[in-house]
RNA sequence: GCCCAGAUAGCUCAGUUGGUAGAGCAGGGGAUUGAAAAUCCCCGUGUCGGUGGUUCGAUUCCGCCUCUGGGCA
């Protein structure tokens, strides 16, 4: 685990170089296809001796999940393992690796039908009146969730109106399935926090360079596609769109794309700061190999 | 050289009819259950360019100086 630029692609090829481990991407961006430069995902060559799973399964136009996530990923951990391999979670978005670790809540999947008529509702009335709306039949929820915030009213109201059932108390009722693996957390930070940013600065303006334009060129004429998408939404996707669609001259979208970047890895920290049972490791240290390797071999094996 | 307009938070600016100032962005902290690279919450003392003067009191009014735009030569 780590933030975005920090240098956890280039740690997991090297560790299933020397050790009997397949990569499984945790990264909600990385799994589409056609969106490569600016998800940093490995290059082919890379690929091919270092094979990730959960790379380049969904279509941008496609929506994924958490509980996909979990459902995917633990198939592949059993297939790695049976293939007498330990698999090896690499990836950046923390709400995966949760999910995994504590399983989620039985709700059901999200419903473009209702998740529309709660979208109308909110452009007649208003998101504190889909909030109101809450209250009357959550109010666990609606004290939890800020009227502001469009995205999660929207799902408790959705699994109230799906299941007839406030969403509070489904979660409250979690399934607490044991996991049939054991899980060692290791995290790949940085130690100053300015040489971080400076990497992300230089990252972004060579995925510049290496195409993001171009590639992002290719997403909108489709035509199918749009900023409401997950996919589109992702770092330096949306600055880049909105970028060729006028909205912004060039240096400002560079400048935007590096800013959205930096916000993601603080947010990526936020939740490793919490997180139980974690080793750090420095990624700003040269010999940060080394040391991964010596505490898989004295916490591991 | 002269005229005009600026100079206030890291940046862009607002404001104080004279009682030492506040927004957006950036940054920091936090939350996070089928969109999570998403979505949201909290955090603003800074020689108010410098220096004299007027005043009980000046960032605010006046003079001079410096710098930055623009105009005239």
């Amino acid at each position: 685990m780590g933030p975005t630029a920090a240098g956890k692609t280039g740690l997991a090829v090297e560790l299933v170089q020397r050790l009997p481990m397949e990569i499984i991407n945790v990264d909600s961006a990385q799994i589409y296809r056609g969106m490569d430069i600016g998800t940093g995902k490995p290059d082919a060559g890379t690929l091919q001796q270092a094979p990730h799973r959960l790379i380049d399964i969904l279509d941008p136009a496609e929506r994924y999940s958490a509980a996909a996530f979990r459902r995917d990923a633990l198939s592949e951990m059993r297939d790695i393992q049976e293939q007498g391999r330990v698999p090896l979670l690499v990836g950046g978005t923390m709400l995966y690796f949760r999910a995994l670790r504590d399983g989620l809540a039985d709700l059901p999947d999200a419903d473009p039908e209702v998740r529309a008529r709660i979208d109308a509702m909110a452009a007649d009335e208003g998101w504190a009146a889909v909030h109101r709306r809450l209250r009357q039949v959550d109010p666990e929820a609606a004290a939890r969730i800020q009227p502001t915030d469009p995205q999660r009213l929207q799902r408790a109201l959705e699994v109230f109106e799906l299941t007839g059932r406030p969403l509070s108390e489904l979660q409250r009722r979690n399934g607490g399935d044991d996991l049939p693996f054991d899980l060692y957390f290791l995290a790949v930070q940085p130690g100053d926090r300015s040489v971080l940013h400076e990497q992300i600065a230089r990252r972004f303006r060579s995925m510049l360079d290496a195409g993001l334009i171009d590639e992002v060129q290719a997403l909108r004429q489709r035509g199918d596609l749009d900023e409401s998408l997950p996919s589109i939404r992702s770092v330096g996707y949306r600055q880049v769109w909105r970028y060729l669609g006028g909205e912004m001259n060039y240096e400002a979208m560079v400048e935007r794309g590096i800013i959205a970047t930096r916000q993601l890895a603080k947010r990526q920290m936020t939740w490793l700061r919490s997180w139980q049972t974690l080793r750090n490791v420095d990624s700003q240290n040269p010999g940060m190999l080394d040391r991964v390797l010596k505490l898989l071999r004295s916490d591991v094996m």
